[in-house]
DNA sequence: GAAACACATGAATACATGTTCATATATTTT
DNA sequence: AAAATATATGAACATGTATTCATGTGTTTC
Protein backbone atom coordinates (compact mmCIF):
# COMPACT_ATOMS: atom_id res chain seq x y z
CA UNK A 1 0.00 0.00 0.00
CA UNK A 2 2.85 2.66 0.69
CA UNK A 3 0.64 4.99 1.97
CA UNK A 4 3.29 6.42 4.56
CA UNK A 5 3.09 9.95 5.94
CA UNK A 6 5.27 12.98 4.27
CA UNK A 7 7.95 13.59 5.95
CA UNK A 8 8.45 17.21 7.28
CA UNK A 9 12.40 17.30 5.94
CA UNK A 10 10.74 16.82 2.50
CA UNK A 11 9.27 19.55 3.07
CA UNK A 12 11.84 21.82 4.59
CA UNK A 13 14.58 20.99 1.85
CA UNK A 14 13.05 22.80 -0.65
CA UNK A 15 11.49 25.87 -0.79
CA UNK A 16 7.42 24.13 -2.17
CA UNK A 17 6.03 24.45 1.36
CA UNK A 18 3.88 27.69 1.17
CA UNK A 19 5.11 29.02 -1.89
CA UNK A 20 1.84 29.64 -4.33
CA UNK A 21 4.57 27.99 -7.13
CA UNK A 22 3.16 24.67 -5.57
CA UNK A 23 0.77 22.49 -3.83
CA UNK A 24 0.26 23.16 -0.19
CA UNK A 25 1.55 20.11 2.25
CA UNK A 26 -1.89 19.03 2.92
CA UNK A 27 -3.12 19.06 -0.44
CA UNK A 28 -0.20 16.16 -1.54
CA UNK A 29 -1.42 14.98 1.73
CA UNK A 30 -5.22 14.26 0.27
CA UNK A 31 -3.64 13.59 -3.12
CA UNK A 32 -1.37 10.27 -1.30
CA UNK A 33 -4.37 9.49 0.33
CA UNK A 34 -7.09 9.55 -2.15
CA UNK A 35 -3.86 7.72 -4.39
CA UNK A 36 -5.01 4.30 -6.16
CA UNK A 37 -2.79 1.40 -3.89
CA UNK A 38 -0.05 -0.20 -5.55
CA UNK A 39 -1.73 -3.44 -6.81
CA UNK A 40 -4.46 -1.18 -8.89
CA UNK A 41 -1.78 0.86 -10.23
CA UNK A 42 -0.09 -2.65 -10.98
CA UNK A 43 -3.40 -4.27 -12.30
CA UNK A 44 -3.99 -1.48 -14.65
CA UNK A 45 -0.66 -1.47 -15.82
CA UNK A 46 -0.67 -5.09 -16.26
CA UNK A 47 -4.48 -4.71 -18.52
CA UNK A 48 -2.73 -1.97 -20.47
CA UNK A 49 0.42 -3.95 -21.13
CA UNK A 50 -1.58 -6.47 -22.52
CA UNK A 51 -2.73 -3.69 -25.05
CA UNK A 52 0.39 -2.31 -25.69
CA UNK A 53 1.78 -4.40 -28.50
CA UNK A 54 0.81 -3.89 -32.52
CA UNK A 55 0.44 -7.63 -32.79
CA UNK A 56 -2.06 -7.79 -29.36
CA UNK A 57 -3.93 -4.77 -30.96
CA UNK A 58 -4.64 -6.73 -34.63
CA UNK A 59 -5.15 -9.42 -32.81
CA UNK A 60 -8.21 -7.40 -30.97
CA UNK A 61 -9.28 -5.75 -33.79
CA UNK A 62 -10.18 -8.93 -36.06
CA UNK A 63 -11.97 -10.43 -33.06
CA UNK A 64 -14.05 -7.13 -32.80
CA UNK A 65 -15.48 -8.37 -36.16
CA UNK A 66 -16.03 -11.80 -35.64
CA UNK A 67 -14.87 -14.94 -33.53
CA UNK A 68 -12.44 -16.47 -35.43
CA UNK A 69 -10.45 -20.10 -34.80
CA UNK A 70 -6.47 -19.13 -34.48
CA UNK A 71 -5.90 -21.01 -38.08
CA UNK A 72 -8.12 -18.04 -39.49
CA UNK A 73 -6.54 -15.64 -37.23
CA UNK A 74 -2.69 -16.66 -38.27
CA UNK A 75 -3.77 -15.93 -41.90
CA UNK A 76 -5.84 -12.28 -41.35
CA UNK A 77 -2.02 -11.27 -39.51
CA UNK A 78 0.25 -13.16 -42.05
CA UNK A 79 2.07 -14.63 -38.92
CA UNK A 80 2.86 -17.87 -37.83
CA UNK A 81 0.73 -20.43 -35.80
CA UNK A 82 3.46 -20.33 -32.97
CA UNK A 83 3.50 -16.20 -32.19
CA UNK A 84 -0.08 -15.96 -32.66
CA UNK A 85 -0.79 -18.73 -30.02
CA UNK A 86 1.85 -16.99 -27.83
CA UNK A 87 -0.41 -13.68 -27.74
CA UNK A 88 -3.79 -15.66 -27.35
CA UNK A 89 -2.19 -17.15 -24.04
CA UNK A 90 -1.73 -13.34 -23.49
CA UNK A 91 -4.71 -12.06 -23.96
CA UNK A 92 -6.26 -14.83 -22.43
CA UNK A 93 -4.51 -14.71 -19.06
CA UNK A 94 -5.50 -11.04 -18.73
CA UNK A 95 -9.22 -11.82 -19.67
CA UNK A 96 -9.10 -9.99 -22.86
CA UNK A 97 -10.43 -12.85 -24.64
CA UNK A 98 -12.20 -16.26 -24.46
CA UNK A 99 -11.66 -19.99 -25.96
CA UNK A 100 -14.30 -22.09 -27.30
CA UNK A 101 -13.19 -25.05 -28.29
CA UNK A 102 -15.08 -27.24 -31.09
CA UNK A 103 -13.20 -30.56 -32.23
CA UNK A 104 -9.71 -29.84 -32.94
CA UNK A 105 -10.85 -26.30 -33.52
CA UNK A 106 -10.60 -23.64 -31.23
CA UNK A 107 -12.43 -20.06 -31.18
CA UNK A 108 -11.74 -16.95 -30.02
CA UNK A 109 -13.66 -14.22 -28.63
CA UNK A 110 -13.23 -10.96 -26.91
CA UNK A 111 -14.12 -11.64 -23.42
CA UNK A 112 -14.80 -7.81 -22.38
CA UNK A 113 -17.68 -5.42 -23.19
CA UNK A 114 -14.98 -2.76 -22.20
CA UNK A 115 -12.50 -3.46 -24.40
CA UNK A 116 -14.31 -1.63 -27.62
CA UNK A 117 -14.57 1.08 -25.90
CA UNK A 118 -11.23 1.92 -24.71
CA UNK A 119 -9.89 1.20 -28.34
CA UNK A 120 -12.64 3.87 -29.49
CA UNK A 121 -11.23 6.43 -26.99
CA UNK A 122 -7.61 5.45 -27.97
CA UNK A 123 -8.25 6.40 -31.55
CA UNK A 124 -10.51 9.49 -30.76
CA UNK A 125 -6.88 10.14 -28.80
CA UNK A 126 -4.91 9.42 -31.77
CA UNK A 127 -7.02 11.95 -34.22
CA UNK A 128 -7.14 14.88 -31.78
CA UNK A 129 -3.36 14.06 -30.81
CA UNK B 1 0.60 -1.76 -45.27
CA UNK B 2 0.93 -5.77 -45.59
CA UNK B 3 -2.80 -6.07 -46.89
CA UNK B 4 -1.39 -8.00 -49.50
CA UNK B 5 -4.75 -10.60 -51.02
CA UNK B 6 -4.86 -14.35 -49.58
CA UNK B 7 -2.23 -16.83 -51.31
CA UNK B 8 -4.75 -20.04 -52.45
CA UNK B 9 -2.62 -22.16 -51.00
CA UNK B 10 -3.66 -21.29 -47.84
CA UNK B 11 -6.78 -21.82 -47.93
CA UNK B 12 -5.92 -24.95 -49.48
CA UNK B 13 -3.16 -26.75 -47.34
CA UNK B 14 -6.09 -26.72 -44.62
CA UNK B 15 -9.76 -28.29 -44.43
CA UNK B 16 -11.07 -24.60 -43.58
CA UNK B 17 -12.22 -23.40 -46.20
CA UNK B 18 -16.13 -24.07 -46.89
CA UNK B 19 -16.54 -26.03 -43.46
CA UNK B 20 -18.62 -24.80 -40.77
CA UNK B 21 -15.59 -24.86 -38.54
CA UNK B 22 -14.06 -21.58 -39.97
CA UNK B 23 -15.00 -18.77 -41.58
CA UNK B 24 -15.35 -18.68 -45.51
CA UNK B 25 -12.33 -17.27 -47.75
CA UNK B 26 -14.93 -13.79 -48.35
CA UNK B 27 -15.38 -13.28 -44.82
CA UNK B 28 -11.17 -13.46 -44.24
CA UNK B 29 -10.20 -11.29 -47.33
CA UNK B 30 -13.22 -8.87 -45.75
CA UNK B 31 -11.66 -8.81 -42.31
CA UNK B 32 -8.32 -7.95 -43.39
CA UNK B 33 -9.68 -5.26 -46.28
CA UNK B 34 -11.60 -3.51 -43.06
CA UNK B 35 -8.39 -4.02 -40.67
CA UNK B 36 -6.52 -0.94 -39.05
CA UNK B 37 -2.89 -0.70 -41.45
CA UNK B 38 0.29 -1.57 -39.46
CA UNK B 39 0.89 1.91 -38.85
CA UNK B 40 -2.87 2.79 -36.88
CA UNK B 41 -2.20 -0.31 -34.69
CA UNK B 42 1.74 0.81 -33.72
CA UNK B 43 0.28 3.82 -32.64
CA UNK B 44 -2.63 2.66 -30.62
CA UNK B 45 -0.05 0.11 -29.14
CA UNK B 46 2.24 2.95 -28.32
CA UNK B 47 -0.23 5.08 -26.45
CA UNK B 48 -1.03 1.47 -24.49
CA UNK B 49 2.10 0.95 -23.81
CA UNK B 50 2.77 4.64 -22.42
CA UNK B 51 0.18 3.44 -19.93
CA UNK B 52 1.60 0.48 -19.20
CA UNK B 53 3.29 0.96 -16.17
CA UNK B 54 2.71 1.09 -13.02
CA UNK B 55 4.75 4.19 -12.10
CA UNK B 56 3.35 5.97 -14.91
CA UNK B 57 -0.29 4.80 -13.99
CA UNK B 58 0.45 6.67 -10.82
CA UNK B 59 1.67 9.51 -12.41
CA UNK B 60 -1.68 10.05 -14.26
CA UNK B 61 -3.66 9.60 -11.13
CA UNK B 62 -2.35 12.16 -9.45
CA UNK B 63 -2.40 14.60 -12.33
CA UNK B 64 -5.97 13.24 -12.52
CA UNK B 65 -6.89 15.04 -9.25
CA UNK B 66 -4.93 18.82 -9.96
CA UNK B 67 -1.94 19.98 -12.25
CA UNK B 68 1.46 19.14 -9.97
CA UNK B 69 5.12 20.30 -10.33
CA UNK B 70 7.96 17.79 -10.84
CA UNK B 71 9.07 18.07 -7.22
CA UNK B 72 5.75 17.42 -5.80
CA UNK B 73 4.89 14.30 -8.08
CA UNK B 74 8.25 13.12 -6.83
CA UNK B 75 6.78 13.18 -3.14
CA UNK B 76 3.26 11.66 -3.54
CA UNK B 77 4.64 8.95 -5.85
CA UNK B 78 7.75 8.46 -3.33
CA UNK B 79 10.34 8.27 -6.28
CA UNK B 80 13.45 10.17 -7.57
CA UNK B 81 13.26 13.27 -9.17
CA UNK B 82 15.29 11.63 -12.88
CA UNK B 83 12.63 8.24 -12.30
CA UNK B 84 10.07 10.90 -12.29
CA UNK B 85 11.32 12.90 -15.03
CA UNK B 86 12.21 10.01 -17.27
CA UNK B 87 8.79 8.54 -16.91
CA UNK B 88 7.46 12.38 -17.29
CA UNK B 89 9.39 12.53 -20.96
CA UNK B 90 7.48 8.92 -21.96
CA UNK B 91 4.07 10.47 -21.45
CA UNK B 92 4.72 14.06 -22.99
CA UNK B 93 6.24 12.27 -26.20
CA UNK B 94 2.88 10.72 -26.39
CA UNK B 95 1.35 13.73 -25.75
CA UNK B 96 -0.54 12.37 -22.94
CA UNK B 97 0.88 15.27 -20.12
CA UNK B 98 1.94 19.20 -20.99
CA UNK B 99 4.46 21.07 -19.52
CA UNK B 100 3.93 24.61 -17.65
CA UNK B 101 6.55 26.48 -16.71
CA UNK B 102 6.87 29.17 -14.56
CA UNK B 103 9.94 30.13 -13.09
CA UNK B 104 12.20 27.15 -11.91
CA UNK B 105 8.80 25.09 -11.95
CA UNK B 106 7.62 23.00 -14.35
CA UNK B 107 4.06 21.99 -13.87
CA UNK B 108 2.60 19.27 -15.89
CA UNK B 109 -1.10 18.10 -16.32
CA UNK B 110 -3.51 16.02 -18.69
CA UNK B 111 -3.07 16.88 -22.32
CA UNK B 112 -5.88 14.27 -23.00
CA UNK B 113 -9.33 14.20 -22.46
CA UNK B 114 -10.00 10.51 -22.55
CA UNK B 115 -7.68 8.85 -20.44
CA UNK B 116 -9.78 9.64 -17.83
CA UNK B 117 -12.45 7.85 -19.86
CA UNK B 118 -9.97 5.11 -20.94
CA UNK B 119 -8.79 4.34 -17.02
CA UNK B 120 -12.57 4.35 -15.62
CA UNK B 121 -13.27 1.39 -18.74
CA UNK B 122 -10.12 0.24 -17.65
CA UNK B 123 -11.08 -0.47 -13.49
CA UNK B 124 -14.61 -1.18 -14.70
CA UNK B 125 -12.98 -4.13 -16.46
CA UNK B 126 -10.95 -5.08 -13.44
CA UNK B 127 -13.93 -5.31 -11.21
CA UNK B 128 -15.55 -7.70 -14.03
CA UNK B 129 -13.00 -10.01 -14.30
C1' DG C 1 -4.01 -47.71 -34.24
C1' DA C 2 -1.47 -44.64 -37.33
C1' DA C 3 -1.41 -40.45 -39.72
C1' DA C 4 -2.99 -35.86 -40.17
C1' DC C 5 -4.53 -31.81 -38.19
C1' DA C 6 -5.16 -27.75 -34.86
C1' DC C 7 -3.34 -25.73 -31.24
C1' DA C 8 -0.16 -25.04 -27.07
C1' DT C 9 4.20 -24.38 -24.99
C1' DG C 10 9.28 -24.55 -23.27
C1' DA C 11 13.78 -22.84 -24.52
C1' DA C 12 16.61 -19.63 -26.83
C1' DT C 13 17.64 -15.37 -28.94
C1' DA C 14 17.44 -10.56 -29.96
C1' DC C 15 15.60 -6.46 -28.53
C1' DA C 16 13.05 -3.10 -25.56
C1' DT C 17 12.45 -0.88 -21.11
C1' DG C 18 12.78 1.17 -16.07
C1' DT C 19 15.71 2.71 -12.71
C1' DT C 20 20.01 4.60 -10.97
C1' DC C 21 24.01 7.49 -11.23
C1' DA C 22 26.28 11.29 -12.81
C1' DT C 23 25.92 15.38 -15.03
C1' DA C 24 23.86 19.10 -17.92
C1' DT C 25 20.65 23.09 -18.55
C1' DA C 26 17.87 26.83 -17.08
C1' DT C 27 16.26 30.02 -13.61
C1' DT C 28 16.48 32.52 -9.37
C1' DT C 29 18.89 34.40 -5.43
C1' DT C 30 22.57 36.47 -3.08
C1' DA D 1 29.13 36.10 -11.04
C1' DA D 2 28.65 32.42 -7.90
C1' DA D 3 25.62 29.45 -5.46
C1' DA D 4 21.37 27.27 -5.06
C1' DT D 5 17.30 25.31 -6.97
C1' DA D 6 14.29 22.68 -10.32
C1' DT D 7 14.26 19.86 -13.97
C1' DA D 8 16.19 17.14 -17.94
C1' DT D 9 18.98 13.68 -19.93
C1' DG D 10 22.86 10.32 -21.48
C1' DA D 11 24.96 5.99 -20.17
C1' DA D 12 24.85 1.70 -17.87
C1' DC D 13 22.74 -2.12 -15.83
C1' DA D 14 19.26 -5.46 -14.83
C1' DT D 15 15.06 -7.17 -16.18
C1' DG D 16 11.15 -7.98 -19.28
C1' DT D 17 9.30 -9.35 -23.80
C1' DA D 18 8.18 -10.95 -28.86
C1' DT D 19 9.37 -14.08 -32.10
C1' DT D 20 11.35 -18.45 -33.79
C1' DC D 21 12.29 -23.30 -33.47
C1' DA D 22 11.32 -27.64 -31.92
C1' DT D 23 8.26 -30.40 -29.78
C1' DG D 24 4.10 -31.77 -26.99
C1' DT D 25 -1.02 -32.51 -26.44
C1' DG D 26 -5.56 -33.49 -27.89
C1' DT D 27 -8.81 -34.62 -31.75
C1' DT D 28 -10.39 -36.46 -36.01
C1' DT D 29 -9.98 -39.43 -40.03
C1' DC D 30 -8.59 -43.33 -42.46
Amino acid sequence: MKQEALREDMMDECGHDGADSSAPRDTLVRIKENFVDSSTAIDMAEMFKALGDPTRVRLIYALLQKELCVHDLCIVLDMTQSAVSHQLRYLRNTRIVKRRKVGKTVFYSLDDRHVEEIFAQTLQHLQHG
